[in-house]
DNA sequence: TCCCAGGGGCCGA
DNA sequence: TCGGCCCATGGG
């Protein structure tokens, strides 16, 4: 079998194994209707829609680094207990406090001064890269450079603020913006090599790099929504198949 | 008690 | 460039 052909036997596999996994979590939304307990919403792909969605996407982005989701959750509710969740009040809270606030998720002293710098490019950068991608949405026709020039300008700028490496700044892209980029992480590396699919060089950022690159070029659809659709699902997929195989 | 979880920055060689 | 170290809580 071709590398080709085992990552999308790979997909498949995981798709009609775990079924949809209603990524990214909007836990502001849980209990509201298409959206289970912890706000996660399988087969409905056009959340985030609102602008503190994506915020709240974007701080869970940070947040979730080398950490629990479970943890990343209580830090979340804090913020919302406390009527800290928006940019505004982010950036005016003084960055003890925050830190105080963000305690359950680990690191809290990093965090907070992430979450300031990722909330300041935000501010300036959400209305502008929500406009274009709607428009991709709408489009019947999948313009592939003028996608290719969004995600290799956003992806740099977000790489820039402090605290956003690779793997946070696709998330950011993919769930919060919806622009069809693959999220990596050793979860994929792993089972990557499990299945023969990529031999690690034992550079990280090199690794990340071929392995986003190969998925991509498999999963070439023509059509925007569709492409989002499936990079949402397989990167969440991953994790699942991930977390289940370790217990 | 130990280990890991939906990483990334920084520093010295 | 790159390896090693640091950040830190909470759950199994």
């Amino acid at each position: 079998m071709s590398k080709r052909q085992s990552i999308l036997s790979l997909y498949e596999k995981l798709i009609s194994r775990y079924g949809p996994q209603g990524w990214w979590p909007i836990l502001s939304k849980a209990n509201k209707k298409g959206f289970d307990e912890k706000g996660y919403h399988p087969s409905l792909y056009d959340y985030p829609k609102s602008k503190l969605e994506r915020y709240e996407i974007v701080v869970g982005s940070i947040l979730t680094q080398n950490t629990a989701w479970k943890n990343v959750e209580k830090a979340l509710l804090n913020l919302f207990h406390k009527k800290m969740f928006s940019p505004e009040s982010v950036l005016k809270c003084e960055q003890k406090f925050l830190a105080q606030v963000i305690r359950p998720a680990g690191y809290y002293n990093q965090k907070a001064i992430k979450l300031k710098h990722i909330t300041e490019w935000f501010i300036s950068n959400d209305y502008i890269i929500s406009k274009k991608t709607e428009r991709f949405k709408r489009s019947e026709y999948f313009k592939e450079d003028e996608v290719n020039l969004l995600i290799s300008e956003v992806r740099s700028n977000l790489l820039k603020v402090h605290g956003v490496g690779p793997e946070t700044a696709d998330s950011i892209l993919l769930y919060a913006y919806h622009i069809p980029t693959f999220v990596v992480d050793s979860y994929t590396k792993r089972l990557f090599q499990i299945h023969k699919i990529y031999t690690p060089t034992g550079k990280n950022l090199l690794d990340y790099q071929k392995i986003q690159k190969m998925v991509h070029s498999v999963f070439n659809q023509k059509d925007y929504v569709s492409k989002v659709k499936i990079f949402n699902e397989f990167h969440a997929l991953i994790v699942k198949e991930g977390k289940n195989s370790v217990n």
